[in-house]
This record gives structure tokens, sequence and C-alpha cells, in this order.
DNA sequence: ACTATCTGATAGCGCCACTATCTATGATGA
DNA sequence: TCATCATAGATAGTGGCGCTATCAGATAGT
């Protein structure tokens, strides 16, 4: 296959791929002539899942490469890969060292303990969702910390499902591949999942007119 | 106070309150003189709620200036207000009407009757999810939709966290802010709480060391 | 009076995901 | 054979976004 049917295949143009393949996200066509190059389906595989990564798991593109230099690396252990795509903040950068961090950055801690996850504190999903609570908490939302474990009870059982989904087809996929895809774009099916479930739960609540009449703002 | 003040607590360079303020996500100051403006504490707090929904919540600075405008308006219905955050996808533009497309569609028509859930297929949110599956199953992985009950219920159980938690604080603070939050915010949270909890099963499943030896790539 | 600060306006910057254009080469078909 | 098309590889340009720099003219505080 040619670049041209590639593109076609994929709805990808061609001047596309060739950014990708030049950003690291797609491996160079096999070249049969200084100036004709072939490409297989690994190629129209991979380029599906970029677009999926980028257009549904709002990935970019440098972590794309990040995360398919990951994929593509037999060493790198399994749980190292996902690394890679976790850091959808700004990991440091903003280093807010006041109160409301480090009471957010406790009971990120105390969640931990005392769901004896095995994790550390050190990962930086932890950061993320103390950089969150601290955000709260700022804004005047610091018991949000109270539907905490709601919150934890559903990830546990969301990555359970996960994980058995990633188990039960692992000799029929690439297990590694099917991590990131359960992982990306699981957090935007999951993401939606949510939205309806809101509007579900707000009409079971309030009936099915919406919420009671609002009092302006102060 | 002066802008100055304003940017000195808030950590926002004067020039971008500037820059939010001509896109609409703060209100100008008031004016006591034809150069002089007076912002008060309601300004610091909207401030502090945009960076959050930049930084935390990843919404860009026109969705936020959406979302505000509908939390500002008395009139808007409550379940419209989200609406406005909750096009995150691109909506329609792609509207690929292939085979996965629609399988994916029905399997989201039916997962919102079979669960009773009080919405309609045409919320923007359904059709998140129907992409994510459509971009799944073209990538190999169409059995992922086995797992969706999974993550309906983990879903729920987070609406539901949701919504006690807004409708508990009704008279503490405006309730459409709080839903903004919580929703936004809340996404954050469960989001990095959701790879906490990854590796976590991954540990209990596969042992402290990891997963097995991968295979290399076909 | 003098300096720091302010408003409002306009222009520019840096990043990002492409996209356009070009040259030199090779494939393809009447 | 030869005209036409596609391709590889390289470089430059585009448009959107979230700021950021600079300026003129006015005011505040001391």
């Amino acid at each position: 296959m040619r670049i041209g049917e590639l593109s076609r295949r994929t709805g990808v143009p061609v001047p596309t791929i060739k950014y990708y393949v030049r950003e690291g996200l797609l491996p160079p066509g096999q070249l049969t002539s200084p100036n004709q190059a072939a490409y297989g389906e690994t190629h129209e595989r991979r380029l599906r899942l970029i677009r999926a990564l980028l257009d549904v798991g709002g990935l970019k593109v440098a972590e794309i490469a990040d995360v398919l230099a990951a994929v593509d690396d037999p060493e790198r252990p399994l749980h190292k890969v996902l690394g890679a795509a976790a850091e959808r903040f700004g990991t440091a950068e903003s280093e807010h060292d006041d109160a409301e961090s480090a009471a957010a950055h406790a009971v990120v801690t105390d969640l931990i303990s005392r769901r004896g996850w095995r994790t550390h504190e050190s990962n930086p999903a932890a950061d993320d969702v103390s950089k969150a609570l601290a955000a709260m908490a700022r804004l005047g939302h610091g018991d949000f910390v109270e539907v905490l474990d709601d919150y934890a009870d559903a990830a546990e059982q969301v990555a359970r499902a996960d994980l058995a989904y990633v188990n039960r087809r692992v000799a029929v996929e690439d297990m590694v591949e099917g991590v990131v895809i359960g992982t990306v774009l699981g957090e935007a099916v999951f993401s939606a999942l949510r939205r309806l479930a809101h509007v579900d739960a707000s009409a079971k609540l309030y009936g099915a007119d919406g919420p009671p009449e609002r009092k302006p703002k102060a």
C-alpha cells in the first residue's frame, strides 16, 4: 500500500501522515526505491490509534509519541506505559505550598492508606487529585472531600472492570495496546456516561422539569 | 480593591485579568473615574474559578465564557448550564456514518433505555459515548461494550454522590456554581482516582512486580 | 510635584497541529 | 516513448489559542 491509499482508507491527509512520521508517532514506510515506500496494515492500525487518541482521548501529539514509544518498547514494564500518558496536568510547575495544598495532600495520603491502595503518594495521579482538591478548597468547596470515598468506590469498580477486560483478551491482541486504549478511550466513555447519569439523577431528584427556581446571585 | 491587588491576591498577571474581562469571563470593575476601577470579592472569587476551570478542569477560554454566562443567567435552567461545558468533543463535525458508528449508537440507545435513564439519545454526551465506542470498534475493541454496564454502575454512583453533595449545600453557596465546580473539577478528581485505582488493581492482579513479561509485537 | 499605578487599545509571541509548496525522483498507461 | 500522475523528503507558512508587551493618557498617593 502506498501513502495515498493509506490516506484514503483512514481519512487522514497525506501531509498529516508525513507529519506524524516526522514526529515519531508512526514508523516510516518500507522504502522500495528512493522515493517510494510501502505501508502495511500495522501502519493503518497505528494511524487509527493515533487519531482516536487525538480526537477522542484528547492527548497531545507529544504525549502520544511518549505513549507509543512505551507501547513499542517490549522492555518497558506495563505499569510504566501509562505513566507516559498520565501527565495530563502540568505535573509540577505551579507548586502552591499553601494551606489548601498541604491539607489536600494529607487527605490524599490518608485516602490511599485507608483504602490499602498499593500505590505511593508520589504517583503523579495523587498530585493531580490533591491539586484538584486544593482548587476546590480555595473556592469554598473544601467539604468535597466528604464524597471522596464514593468516588474511590466507583474508581475501584471501573479499574476492576478495566483490568478484567484487558486480562480477558490478552491472547487476542497486544495487551499493552489494549491497556492504552482502555485507559484513554475508557476515560472518555466514562466521562460522557457520568454526564448522562447526572441528567438522570437530576431528573429523578427534581422531577422532569428540572431543578427548582433559582435565586439570583447575591 | 484595584487591579494590582486583585492580581497579587490571585497570582494572575494584570494583563491576563484584562484579557479575561475582554473575553467576557470576568465582569469589568466598577469605574470610579475614567481610568480607575474597583474590584470586589466577587471578582476575586470568579477569577479563582476561572483559573480552576482552566488549569484543573482543562476547559478552553471560550467554553468557560459559555459556562459562566449560563451561571450568571438566573433564567437558565440548571440542567442546561452544563450543556454549555459538556461540548468537550467536536460535537458533530466528523459525522462518520459507517457501520461502527451506527452500531455504537444503537448500543448507547439500548443502554439508556435498559437502565431507565431519564435522558434522551439526543444528549451530546450520548454522542460522545458512541463516538468513543465507535473508535474502539475500529481498533478491534468492539467488545469493550461488555464492560459498559460496570461503567454505568460507577457513573450512577458518582452522579448520586455529586447530586447529594450539591443538594446538601444549597443554602450555603450559589447552587449553580456548585454544580459547575463539582462537575468539572469532580471529573478531574475522578480521572486521577481512576489512575490510582488502576495501579492498585494491577498490583493486586499481577503482584507488586508488575505484569508478566511481554511478547514483542508481531 | 513627582512617581507609581491605572484604563483601554493594539500588536506581538510561543506553542501546537497541521498544511502548502517545492524539488527530484519514480510509477503508470496510451 | 512520453505525458501524466504519485511520491519522498524538506522547508516554510497558517490559524487558533492563551496570553504578554507596549503605549498613551489619566489618576492616586505622598
